[in-house]
DNA sequence: CTAGATTTGTTCGTATGTATT
DNA sequence: GAATACATACGAACAAATCTA
């Protein structure tokens, strides 16, 4: 256990605590281990453990109670199926039972190069975009923001904020059907907005997926990049 | 910027800018932003911007030069596919010009649970772990533990280290064919090992990957454990 | 039920790292 | 580079709640 590299000792060991809890490895006893047993494992003070618990604690990981130990909240991740059928609701499936999807924000804009490129449209295009985010019981568990074609879509966005859902907000303009083209996943540490959409702590780390969609003639539909806390969500690739 | 959150102001700033540059923020000019632009950016002081900056110099990302700014050294991310027939060296194609594949430990143990059943071993049986660490032009991109089912592949330690790649060894046991049947997806902070075997700071990010091989009968053959750097490396899915 | 062992909660003090001016 | 304020980490001791023999 490193010191003195900006990165403090007490969060190293609510990282390290924290995978431990979701790799299953204190099941048995539905408690971590006591806080000198884990003071000594680490090799620091009691009271660095005692940080790194009181920030696992106000994640709603775990729940100290005097006398018996720190007991186990919430431990599994929620897991994403990524494949040519990716559909965000059905993902989740009954992995969560309360599903909530809000619209923050939606404009028209003219779209940088990259995004252009990606839905393969005419230059002087312009796009609507959309800013989502997806709770499941309660928690955020993602922040996405999607472009669409304007000339093709125009008024999407009243069509999700009515219904909370991209494929519902599709069928309204004829796109009956719609598959997974591409997916990027990389993982990088919460900016400021992840820590205030996605009530995070700095040195979070969020899984990013940039995501294109196309219709059944193979015409991009859109292109979305999607922010989940990493601590809270997995993917899984099926071949 | 918040402080106080067991993550020390200029490491948050490093990240950002570590980011900032994969993202190709700063391609046009080739360089970051003077310390004082960065500084009123990220509303803090400049020795805080410096700090940060030396921290990217460490790591080989940026190199200040007095008088001229401090200039970007490396910039990309290597780009895995990950699909049916996900192959590690194909994979990196020509994206890096040096590629190597060390053995760094091999063993013969009882799986645990979870690997017995991944593997569908029947109870009892034995496996063969390999510690393997790949590297692209020097630097460590990948750190696997993989498993494998003792009595099919005794001796696939010596075929690996021969020859360097799992493929060539998977030959020498008549499995001319195999395909990618599961792969999770999951992001953590880098543990000590990490910090060692892939050369990160602590802080780090990295890209947890748990993958399932099985041969053309739909035999699993291979189950495997990978870290990779997340600043250096990012996953794409085809559909 | 009591007594002792376990385990978390709290309060001192001291030294070092971090961030600003 | 120096001075200052605050956060981090360690150590020792004791208090309070819970469990166990």
């Amino acid at each position: 256990m490193q010191r003195q590299n900006g990165v403090a000792l007490w969060r190293q060991i609510a990282d390290r605590i924290r995978t431990s809890i979701a790799d299953g490895n204190y099941d048995r006893e539905g408690k971590v281990p006591p806080e000198l047993t884990l003071a000594s494992e680490f090799g620091v003070n009691r009271h660095t453990v005692r940080s790194a618990l009181a920030a696992l604690a106000e994640e709603g990981i775990v729940r100290a109670v005097q006398g018996r130990g720190t007991l186990i909240e919430r431990k599994e991740r929620i897991n994403f199926p990524i494949s040519r059928r990716t559909r965000f609701t059905q993902g989740i499936g009954d992995q969560a039972r309360e599903k909530e999807g809000l619209l923050l924000a939606s404009s028209q804009e003219t779209p940088s190069p990259d995004i252009a490129g990606r839905l393969k449209l005419p230059a002087g295009s312009k796009v609507i975009r959309l800013e989502t985010l997806r709770k499941a019981d309660r928690r955020p568990v993602s922040r996405a923001s999607s472009w669409f074609a304007a000339n093709r879509f125009g008024g999407i966005a009243e069509a999700y904020a009515k219904t909370g859902s991209i494929t519902a907000a599709f069928e309204a303009f004829g796109v009956k059907d719609y598959v997974r083209a591409v997916t990027e996943i990389s993982a990088v540490h919460a900016d400021a907005q992840d820590l205030a959409d996605l009530g995070l702590s700095p040195g979070a780390i969020v899984l990013v997926t940039r995501a294109l969609n196309c219709d059944m003639d193979g015409a991009p539909v859109q292109y979305s990049v999607t922010r989940f806390p990493a601590d809270l969500v997995q993917f899984t690739i099926e071949n």
